[in-house]
DNA sequence: TCAAGATGATCAG
DNA sequence: TGATCCTCTTGAT
């Protein structure tokens, strides 16, 4: 489930699997073997996400930047290890344990002025300490394009997908083809805030659950459903099916290539 | 057993 | 806008 808040929880579990060890690096795919013959044996010194980018750091000042795509993973197993299954991209092996990257859509190595520029590219992700909000609204404000499609910008918000758009903008009863320039900073502080706690509740828990009655009094009672994804939601993937809050059929979309829920009842367009 | 679709992003045209 | 990367799960047969 590769949205902001699985990337930091993966970061968080390569730093404690690798953090400052040696570990070896292979490519058994052969697609990433030249590289990884540059940080084979080398010390990891730390392991950090920003939005769906995941950077290692190496002790030879190369950095390891993996971006998941729709597809890849990145599996973190207990040694012994075990013969590579399928397209591994990239192996690494730890005293304790090894990772595997597969399906990745970037597995490359950077310098630190190139991860700097990645960083630049970025807007603020709700997860990490040192966002500025600001930057992000900055850029929603200035564009005709729908807040819905705007939300899936990285450059607008980094870290949020397709669960987490159709979630946040069902929770703000906001309707997903209302202009970015028609959001008000009222509006977005708003967005943002519960962002902030619901991809924080994600790392915690690993799923995503936004259908909680300590932030939504009228489904308090209610018992919790968990749906296919491994949480449970208001709209996304529910196209057809009654809205939690006031029975009307969610809706969906194709928007920009990506499938859109809402309901049209709770987030009316104004 | 197999095909379709998916939580993403980039590039060519 | 469609193709591409090429994994994994789900549902149809």
């Amino acid at each position: 489930m590769p949205e902001g808040h699985t990337l930091f929880r993966l970061a968080a579990d390569l730093q404690s699997a690798f953090g400052d060890r040696q570990v070896s690096a292979t490519s058994p795919q052969g697609r990433f073997s030249e590289s990884a013959a540059l940080i084979d044996g080398r010390l990891v010194e730390s392991a950090e996400s920003a939005g769906k980018h995941l950077f290692l750091r190496f002790d030879n000042e190369q950095i390891l930047h993996v971006h998941l795509g729709l597809i890849g993973g990145f599996r973190i197993a207990s040694a012994p290890v075990s013969p590579p299954v399928g397209q591994v991209r990239l192996r690494l092996v730890g005293p304790s344990s090894y990772a595997d990257l597969r399906g990745a859509t970037t597995c490359e190595l950077i310098s630190a002025a190139e991860l700097e520029e990645i960083l630049a590219r970025l807007g603020p992700d709700p997860l990490r300490s040192d966002a500025d909000p600001e930057r992000g609204f900055a850029r929603l404000h200035k564009s005709g394009k729908s807040v819905g499609a705007l939300l899936m910008d990285q450059r607008v918000l980094a870290g949020v997908g397709n669960i987490f758009r159709a979630e946040s903008l069902f929770r703000a009863r906001l309707h997903p083809l209302t202009p970015g320039n028609r959001i008000s900073r009222r509006r977005w502080n708003a967005l943002w805030t519960d962002l902030v706690a619901l991809m924080a509740y994600g790392v915690e828990t690993g799923r995503i659950d936004t259908v909680r009655s300590e932030h939504e009094p009228e489904v308090m009672g209610r018992e919790p459903r968990v749906d296919k994804h491994g949480g449970e939601v208001y709209v996304y993937r529910r196209a057809g099916l009654a809205c939690h809050v006031c029975g009307t059929r969610v809706k969906t979309q194709v928007l920009e290539g990506r499938n859109l829920y809402w309901c049209s009842t709770c987030q009316r367009r104004r």
